[in-house]
DNA sequence: CGCGGCTTTGATGTTCATCAAGTAAAGTGG
DNA sequence: CCACTTTACTTGATGAACATCAAAGCCGCG
């Protein structure tokens, strides 16, 4: 982990998603306590069980929330992309963590006290029901993709997975697959070998084909379907 | 639906969980734009897609949060208790709302404008902190039952729920299940068939007994143990 | 260059959904 | 209040989906 110089954010462009709302002298209060923090590929970025002092939001890279349980198997709760306010949901409500985070490519972020939020949230209102309505907004994507997840069997959740990094990460029909098979079978609770034969599988259908490291969508509406029916 | 006449809650029992911060006057304005709303037993309080101008929260029966797929099929995203602010976590980021909500017991919600709460957030600092505290409880918990329900079999999560209407909504080891058996896989993915196999399981190795429409927690600690391991 | 982690495929068994069929209970309309 | 209809509950049989175990190739890294 690595502290970078403090170069005002003001230009940064998810300012406006949290802190559009405040005036010059509320903001400098921000970027005072505001540290950017770099973690390389693989490094963890957060523990369960961790105090919180600081809220945390990504700039660059992805990271995974997760937890382990008492076999030592790793559950995956989400994969969170730049712009995410990765603690936003948590940091007021329990005084511990409860998730480990960690980078899954090298990944830059943003870290603000947590006691200049809540007394930004106590003076300005509008800045209050800003956080508010992020809060809602994470707890409905979290809450969405977990539920909407529980009813689709393999292929389905295999083919949500390709599309929410080809739609919401990358914006790309060929990219790098950050995660590895195992954690894709974390993220959906199935079996690596399971997660490998879909795969295979897609490739067959040539719905996906791969080149090394990358994976190319061949047939995205049919993804699209396959993520929607099962 | 059946409006009671809306008697001062100043002496709610729920009343400090939100509004604990209120003064006299901002109280006010909570009580005269308050409504208490009485729904029998199967009756349903807000669909999927409606428009949100007031919050509920929950004061006495039962109520369930779900959603119907494309094949017809419901699924149970929660189930909600006296003193649950049912619309909390989604009142403020959508202007639909996501899912609809049936009353699995006689039910009797409070309906509290919309306005009136931004308005308080806005202009009292303590209360949008709570606000926010809230929100992050209310996440915590349907995010960490949806997680931790993933990575188990059909008896620990059987074994979930049974707990779950013991040590939270009845705290009795003996209760009348508010939930059909079909219901009850609406609630984990699960087929009807399966649930009822399951429960004639716990039946056969005295963990649970029935008599009519009750059920006996017969070894607590077992299904504690079930509910963990798998 | 050897070791550990990732990937892949095959074989086998378990868990669970689905279909079928029947009983019990609970609404519903005359 | 009773016949009728629907909904809930239950058990068994069958097959599909998936986990687990085993074995082997691959690749990056010290």
């Amino acid at each position: 982990m690595l502290i970078t110089e403090t170069s005002s954010c003001k230009a940064c462009i998810y300012r406006h998603l949290l802190f559009g709302s405040l005036n010059d002298e509320e903001y400098n209060l921000v970027n005072k306590s505001r540290k950017e923090i770099f973690f390389k590929k693989g490094k963890k970025i957060k523990l369960e069980g961790e105090k919180f002092t600081s809220f945390f939001y990504l700039r660059k890279g992805l990271v995974k929330l997760y937890k382990t349980d008492n076999m030592g198997k790793d559950h995956i709760l989400s994969i969170n992309k730049p712009g995410d306010f990765i603690t936003l949901l948590h940091v007021f409500s329990t005084d511990n963590y409860q998730y480990n985070i960690a980078a899954i490519e090298d990944t830059l972020v943003c870290e603000v006290e947590l006691s200049v939020l809540k007394e930004l949230i106590k003076t300005n209102g509008e800045f209050a029901l800003n956080i508010v309505f992020r809060m809602g907004k994470i707890a409905d994507n979290v809450i969405a993709s977990r539920f909407g997840q529980a009813k689709l069997q393999v292929k389905g959740k295999i083919a949500t997975i390709i599309l929410f990094f080809s739609d919401q990460v990358y914006r790309k029909k060929r990219f790098r697959m950050p995660v590895t098979r195992r954690e894709i079978g974390e993220l959906i609770s199935m079996s690596t070998e399971n997660v490998i034969r879909t795969l295979s599988e897609f490739k067959k259908d040539n719905i996906v084909k791969f080149e090394g490291k990358e994976i190319i969508i061949l047939d995205y509406n049919r993804l699209v379907m396959i993520s929607k029916a099962g």
